[in-house]
DNA sequence: GAAAAACCTATTGACATGGTAGGTAAATGG
DNA sequence: CCATTTACCTACCATGTCAATAGGTTTTTC
């Protein structure tokens, strides 16, 4: 199941943002009331169930889905598609969407920032970033 | 030297690309038709020459800029500050500057891609940003 | 009470990141 | 010609992430 073009090399967005928007457009399409059981989810999209465990926790805690355990049980969207944002999907799952380490922690303060010749583009793109992602919501994913 | 909010996270530019750019400024800043050591550039930017060794052989190795052994030796850039792309040389540093796996490798044929509903987004996505870095020049940042 | 499901903990190999260390080769100025 | 300056080269290191796999425990329903 291992993607070897997936390996070593540093992208923004990892398997598990890009597994984890899979399964909330997945949650949204087979939504149908009652939760739905990983294994299904994994199944449609051909990723590991294991794996998927692990992402779909995430989505758990950062409440972007509800789990019920037992039979009948699964997961399920908390709220409309048209009320999630990509954004706010990809954020929880990479941890940030920043490009660069100066901006990502907010409590930073680089000593540089007067005479950074790079800062204002690095602001500027991410800023770029940060609009492209949280204007599209998961109901234009579908 | 070492920045604590650096380690670990994956951001899309690390400082491979960040410093490289630096290094790239600073040739153009003080570009007084000879070269310039490496030690003054460390200087200047607050980086460790040593790794700026390895940023800068990238470089070189990329074509870049070109350097010259020996007393009066350095680097200097190759073409004029307004020829080069931020974009060629984010690439050239980072090896790819693709947001997602997916797409950074020209060859790879994801046997999903007929279905799969967030490609297109990725591919919008990597638009945007290739098009923000390559129609950027390095003389916008003097 | 069996089955189905989430949930939990641990481990793995490969690799990138962000450096450091120490030495060799080349070119110049005096 | 030789000391100095500079690039250039090779190796190493600790830490962390990534992308999983493995195996077990709890919860819930039929």
């Amino acid at each position: 199941m291992a993607k070897s073009f997936d390996k070593g090399v540093n992208y923004m967005i990892s398997t598990k943002g890009r597994y984890g928007l899979r399964v909330m457009i997945d949650l949204a399409k087979n939504d149908n009331g009652s939760y739905i059981p990983l294994k299904d989810i994994a199944d449609r999209q051909e990723i590991s169930k294991k794996y998927l465990e692990i992402i779909v926790k995430k989505m758990v805690e950062g409440g972007l889905v509800k789990g019920s355990s037992g039979k009948g049980g699964g997961y399920k969207l908390v709220k409309k598609p048209e009320k999630y944002t990509v954004g706010e999907i990809l954020t929880l799952m990479e941890g940030t969407i920043s490009s660069v380490a100066c901006l990502a922690d907010k409590d930073y303060d680089c000593p540089r920032k007067k005479k950074c010749e790079t800062l204002p583009m690095w602001k500027e793109f991410d800023k770029i970033v940060h609009d492209y992602f949280y204007k599209k919501k998961l109901s234009d994913l579908l």
